[in-house]
DNA sequence: TGTACATCAGTGAACGCGCGTTCACTGATGTAC
DNA sequence: TGTACATCAGTGAACGCGCGTTCACTGATGTAC
């Protein structure tokens, strides 16, 4: 496959690390379409040969998060079977260490504006990652005691708020609040705790 | 003081009030400092005899809001003295009914990427907004199992976290995400089970 | 009470800019014969 | 193997738009006398 020449040869995807990069640099308000374009070393046009325009492209950027995250997730959850705490628990490391290591995946993702249902892959996607959570989430279940067990997506959401909570507040910069703890040591010691209330951990102290 | 005719009377409030209606209907990419100036009724430029500029005018209403949110977070406190446990579950809540009574507010503060030291009076409402919570769980480490108590300001980051992360996830609609439960029943679940986890609220069922 | 004048809040025209998007086109690629 | 041709990815010029910002100005206000 040609990689350069009057044909780009797969400008699509040049196109997606492009916006990804540049929403990392910038911000999502800093992207724009036509200098994404010039990233990738083409004219703002030709974009429209692949994209519908700005919003699908950040879409795509989305979707392409969303998979890598919920591989992620997969990851993390097979890792860790058959023990069902360590799995979930590792699931919502997993959360952190994603927005670490893909910024420009995590602000299409979550602060770009887009909306999740903005195309149907880009939602199948996210219910996919979402699935993985859940799923993790409902072993865990299993294991609270008997009686008076919440919904397994009640606890699936509080890790989720919390794993959220602590990227967006301590994590990015984007507040410039300082961080009082390393945020992942901020998440460990929180998802501990709850954990603990929910009679998943003895009171070891 | 006059309201209207060729001097305004009151156009830095006015020009706030309308940056916060432009941010909340159109979300903080769509706020422009033009269409605020004429929402206000007011030539763009005149907005220059008050501001310094868009990014200034943001910081001003997110100025407000800190403020706001810092004497609805000290009226929870105040009201449900002396029990710590209570003023401190307070204090939580009050963040999640901020969001919801001031949109406008709450997207300046949070989702506008503003930093929170962009002017020192910003800086100081902020910072004024966070040691109430922090006092609320200063009070409330004095009643946890003596040994092994985690620092106050670490649980009163946990809360902060997972108060962010319900609103952003489940109360705004910005992902598109469909929420499980209502927020504020996720919320309190979530900082019941968590406060369980400290030690604070008996294990009940 | 009336007049002259300083102040300064808001005007309106103008600017250059990058944006997203359209269009008729061009020229590289790959296939049919 | 060589030629004709269809395809279609990318070009480049053009558009209208709203943006933030500047500037010399105008006219309402409020004060000094």
């Amino acid at each position: 496959m040609p990689k350069r020449g009057y044909h780009h040869g797969n400008l699509r995807q040049a196109l997606v690390e492009a916006a990804l990069q540049l929403i990392e640099a910038k911000g999502p308000t800093g992207f724009s379409l036509s200098e994404a374009a010039k990233t990738a070393g083409v004219t703002p046009a030709a974009v429209y040969r692949h994209f519908e325009g700005r919003e699908d492209l950040i879409a795509e950027a989305a979707r392409q998060g969303y998979i890598m995250f919920a591989d992620l997730m997969q990851h993390a959850y097979d890792k860790y079977q058959p023990s069902a705490l360590a799995a979930f628990e590792a699931t919502g490391r997993a959360y952190l260490a994603f927005a670490r290591k893909h910024p420009g995946h995590y602000i299409a993702m979550f602060e770009s504006g887009v909306s999740v249902n903005r195309t149907p892959e880009l939602a199948d996607a996210a219910a996919r990652a979402r699935q993985i959570l859940e799923r993790a989430a409902a072993d865990l279940s299993q294991h609270i005691p008997e009686h008076k067990r919440p919904p397994a997506s009640m606890f699936s959401a509080h890790v989720l708020a919390m794993s959220h909570g602590v990227v967006e507040l301590y994590a990015r910069n984007s507040p410039g609040a300082t961080s009082p703890f390393p945020p992942e040591d901020l998440l460990e010691s929180g998802i501990g705790i709850y954990l603990r209330g929910l009679g998943l951990i003895e009171p070891d102290s």
